[in-house]
DNA sequence: TTAATATTTTGATCCAAATCAATTTGCTTT
DNA sequence: AAAGCAAATTGATTTGGATCAAAATATTAA
């Protein structure tokens, strides 16, 4: 259990990188096997239920958000209280909320019963010591929020329903699955509802995209919220994104993270 | 002419700062005002005739591109040659091209001639005593990509042909556009057909939405290239966003800006 | 296990945006 | 100013996804 070498985690840890809370706790810091260091102000731990909404308080950097335990979604608000979720984030993630961000409405709701660790950047920088590794752990960080947001982008520009569910359902594959010798298995944490709030489509046109995903026997669900990608080439034709090693890369990493600590 | 003061340009400077080659040059550095020692495998000026584009190479950091002449579209493609502009860069703005940005396919193009200085960041960090500042001024740029990417997100996600065509000028008239006693006036550098690859339209869907904004007398155009937008309360409404004041606060900065040098 | 409720799926119809097709307007060049 | 061309607009039709409505399936509670 003690690990003090330096080391920056990736932004994009995954739910099956089975995370400790230790390691969660403070993803950006040398200090990470030692993190009383950060004192309250800086760091806090929220608790939400299932439904409970956070607003993102002002602050005067980004915030850096682990997932504990749970799902949330980030909710974007217009003008008329119409909402759309920018992006979910599962247990083992880490996301930022950027500064510029918190000038528009924006909130964490939790999909299911979820714990939050909120870090105000600035006060880690500021911590002596730690201003240019902190910095550049922000840097990936924000790197990778962007080439994400550039992705939906483009899914939500350019792909018609049935592309957007099969490319949703690929990045779920990628984030959460288990490669199985039939294809990804992957369990989604949200409901149709909530897919269609992220796509910007209704609930019954995600049903129907996703029964047409079925007659193509690209994918095949277990139970409504159980999915196993069977046809990965046809997704990566169908969406441009292969995961065809996902779930092999992952093991590994994983058996190295395991054999790490 | 002589400024050797400390000062992080803000990213989102837009066109009618009128910026000098000088202060477009290297917007990241202390240095500024002394580019010469900026080594020319960190930075290099490209000049991109009116439809020519260039692949964004490989780097090991984000690029950040300054343009210091004519209009680019940052474009993104997909699985079969579709493309969606993810957003325009008019002369005066800088923006970053992400490290993960570059594992996927994106591209710059010239809408016009145009100008640019492409500075590979991990050159300028690397460069003694500016680690910091360079770090902090890219955390600014990320943050300030990161919102706009979320907003283009809401806006291609929820918003109706009418309403993503309001908001898109909305957002020109923040960036480009100068007050009048009648409204914001502002030159559009792109034709219907972009603007349409921009929201997800066609080119005949822009050009009826721009009818009805006409008709409801929200917007008039000069020419079919210059908006005057007269109606800013209906555009907060429709949009959510607030251009009243921008073109004064624009002008005001711009003072500022000349006063200083 | 059954009942009650919520979620998902399927069906029928409608509408906003795409598509196909002219026409008009605005720019260039001579 | 006129001709030629490109861009923008308008019209007619089609279509993908929304909406309205019901049925089927899951989940939860009793």
């Amino acid at each position: 259990m003690e690990t003090s070498e330096l080391r920056i985690i990736c932004p994009c840890a995954s739910a099956c990188e089975v995370a400790t809370a230790r390691s969660l706790f403070c993803p950006v810091l040398r200090i990470w096997d030692d993190s009383d260091k950060l004192a309250t102000n800086v760091r806090k731990t929220v608790e939400l239920a299932k439904g409970d909404e956070s607003a993102t308080r002002q602050a005067e950097t980004a915030l850096i958000v682990s997932v504990i335990g749970g799902t949330v979604a980030l909710v974007k608000y217009g003008a008329n209280d119409e909402e759309l979720i920018l992006d979910f984030k599962f247990s083992g993630e880490r996301f930022l909320i950027g500064r510029n961000a918190q000038g528009i409405p924006l909130k964490i709701r939790a999909l299911t019963d979820a714990e939050l660790c909120i870090i105000d950047a600035s006060g880690v920088m500021n911590e002596a010591g730690y201003g240019e590794e902190t910095r550049d752990c922000l840097l990936a960080m924000y790197d990778h929020e962007l080439a994400a947001a550039e992705e939906i982008i483009f899914r939500l520009g350019r792909m018609s329903a049935v592309e957007k569910v099969c490319s949703f359902l690929a990045d779920m594959a990628r984030r959460l699955g288990e490669n199985t010798p039939n294809g990804i298995r992957c369990f989604l944490p949200m409901n149709r509802n909530e897919i269609g709030d992220h796509l910007g489509l209704k609930t019954e046109t995600v049903s129907r995209s996703i029964s047409k995903l079925k007659e193509q026997r690209i994918v095949k669900f277990l139970t409504p919220s159980e999915v196993l990608i069977r046809d990965l080439e046809a997704v990566r034709e169908m969406t441009g994104v292969d995961i065809a090693e996902v779930g092999r890369k992952r093991r590994e990493r994983m058996t190295q993270e395991e054999n790490r600590i």
